[in-house]
DNA sequence: ATTATTTTTTAACATTTGTAAAATGTTGCC
DNA sequence: GGCAACATTTTACAAATGTTAAAAAATAAT
């Protein structure tokens, strides 16, 4: 476990003891595209490293479903509500192909959290990056239009956009299936 | 400064002990209604929390200026990106109010974040805590009209509404000031 | 108190985006 | 191949929001 962990970028940063800690820790797995690994509603004990393959997060309106996260090799997966106040989540998570992911139970990782001093600071900082990606998705929704909004999106995920759907892509860029086409339609 | 920190909330949870850590590095300001506390595009050296009094973080764009955060009592304030990535900011933080503050040194916090456990565990729920709220938000963009958006607002922060400008309310809330004005005439 | 300045509302019109439904394209399976 | 299921685009129309400008109201300054 201690090996393959050693390669995944987010474990980069940690010294070798810690990263036997939570290599102790740690299982992979594996699961088929489709499965939804995380329920909303639910407080799901798991937290997650995606080693390969995509995911997305949404949740369900009235007569909708909106994505408003994409995971790619590297990236944290877990029920923000499970993880941070240890109580039912609002998304559903779901691997839109074949995934390999490492697996941590999160009572594991916050017993760690509160031994492992270089680990808590693993562990603030992947919150942190969370949070400034998120905040400027939130700024971009307000100085961009739709269309633009889209070329990044383009220019930054050229793997998702060959490999997702459209119609998730284009909830995740906050407008409907029809706007996105028709941006796709004028834009080329 | 000490007995200060104690009845903050943001506090609480810490021990005496690490709250004696922080006290020595932390200083009580003041300043007044109209301060730029946090500039955008510098690398601001200060962490604040939020004693007394309302600000608010705000982009500039072209022809407009979206406020995206406001903070009252308690609320922790620095450059999301100076704080993170040790880089310049793109946001600017306005006391809307005559504001006192704790002030820490962004090195000094990063210290203590290096040496004590609880206090980086205590960074992480900071960072967390942002995270969930910031999620919530983008979510609720996708999932509630403007108008509903709008009550939210008013029945969550009643505080803010009587207190800040309703052009800073209308960014936050992703719409102009004038179609705020259509629905606070129409939902009455 | 009066004036000046800023904020908020209102109006008219333009634009964008949404909705619903049909048409077309794609994929996988037998 | 051909059918079924699903994804994407297109069309026509409706609704929501934006833009610009001006009036009204509120706030601050002298």
């Amino acid at each position: 476990m201690y090996s393959q962990l050693k390669n995944i970028d987010i474990f980069k940063p940690l010294t070798n003891e810690a990263l036997e800690r939570l290599a102790a820790v740690s299982r992979q797995v594996e699961h088929p595209k489709g499965t939804i690994l995380i329920h909303a509603d639910k407080t799901e004990p798991y937290f997650y490293i995606l080693e390969n393959g995509i995911a997305r997060a949404y949740s369900d309106g009235e007569n909708q479903q909106i994505t408003f996260w994409f995971g790619q090799n590297g990236a944290v997966l877990f029920s923000f509500n499970s993880y941070i106040n240890n109580g039912p989540g609002y998304e559903n998570i779901e691997l839109l192909e074949h995934c390999s992911l490492i697996q941590i139970k999160l009572t594991d990782l916050f017993l760690l959290y509160d031994q492992h001093l270089e680990i808590a600071n693993w562990g603030r900082k992947i919150a942190e990056q969370e949070l400034i990606a998120t905040e400027r998705r939130l700024i971009d929704r307000a100085f961009k239009g739709a269309a633009e909004r889209y070329q990044d999106f383009v220019d930054q995920s050229p793997e998702l956009i060959k490999r997702v759907a459209l119609k998730h892509i284009a909830s995740y860029l906050g407008v409907t299936q029809v706007t996105l086409s028709r941006i796709r339609a004028t834009h080329k």
